[in-house]
DNA sequence: CCCTATGTTCCCAA
DNA sequence: CTTGGGAACATAGG
């Protein structure tokens, strides 16, 4: 479900609401997530984001570390009321937060800090053009599967690879390494207006993101290409087109993006 | 029954 | 060794 905008928007709410306040109690409910120990009666010193990853900060070094995949949620509750496919359960003095998970893929580990995760530089906080076309040299995957690559460069899900490639005016089936520097700004300019833009509407509920307090996202009414087929591209009227690309749909305009066959 | 789904990882073939 | 495709994970909805 979420992407770096949707990440980002549970952690800036997380802040508001739990920094500085103490772990009651953790109860995990499906043991598919393994053991969450050593949290209880620890207090929360900060949330960071890294790409799609969530963490939790605590004292003593500590970090609960999300991961959400495709449909996990944390879902912030001052009244106890039980919802379908809770898998977690953290509890503090003044409410407590779930992890729902309907196909029950998210993970939650608890780790000492320090340990660097093994994904890419945070697309928001470090895309840098000029580095990615070098690495993007020795590279024959076509550039959305390279965006989307969290290892490379991380936060760029499906949702985002559309529309991002859309703004750039970029063929998502043309391989990586024939993007030239020029292209690669306006990728980078492309992804700073689309990320941010997103986060400023809290995420986009196309299908069932929601945000801490159960809330829609607005970015959904601002998509260029994405769930958009068989519509008008808003820059020339072309046709909204569908296809896979390594097996995830890809939405474009053929005119704009000038990639009539893929 | 078919297909689809905002993610990641593993296996296998070219 | 690399790349890319597909399956797997597990569940709901059209």
């Amino acid at each position: 479900m979420p992407e770096l905008p949707e990440i980002e928007t549970l952690c800036r709410q997380l802040r508001r609401v739990i920094v500085g306040a103490e772990i009651s109690q953790a109860h995990t409910i499906d043991q598919k997530l393994g053991t969450i120990e050593r949290i209880e009666g620890k207090q929360v010193c900060a949330i960071h984001r890294h790409g799609k990853a969530l963490s939790i900060e605590l004292e003593g070094n500590l970090s609960i570390l999300f991961h959400l995949r495709m449909t996990g949620r944390l879902l912030w509750q001052s009244t106890n009321s039980l919802l379908p496919h809770t898998r977690l359960v953290i509890s503090f003095p003044q409410g407590r937060l779930l992890l729902i998970d309907v196909r029950r893929f998210a993970t939650v580990t608890v780790r000492k800090q320090g340990n660097s995760l093994p994904i890419g530089k945070d697309s928001l906080e470090d895309f840098n053009p000029p580095h990615l076309w070098d690495i993007a040299q020795y590279s024959t995957l076509p550039i959305k599967s390279f965006l989307m690559d969290q290892h490379r460069i991380a936060g760029i899900g499906n949702i985002y690879a559309c529309e991002i490639l859309h703004q750039a005016r970029i063929d998502p089936w043309r391989r990586a390494s024939s993007l030239s520097h020029e292209n690669w700004q306006g990728i980078g300019k492309a992804v700073g207006k689309i990320l941010k833009r997103a986060i400023a509407g809290r995420g986009t509920s196309i299908s069932d993101w929601r945000d801490l307090f159960g809330n829609k996202g607005e970015h959904q009414e601002h998509l260029l290409v994405y769930a958009r087929e068989g519509a008008a591209c808003y820059i020339c009227k072309e046709t909204i087109h569908r296809r896979k690309l390594a097996g995830r749909g890809t939405y474009y305009c053929p005119t704009c993006q000038n990639c009539e066959g893929g």
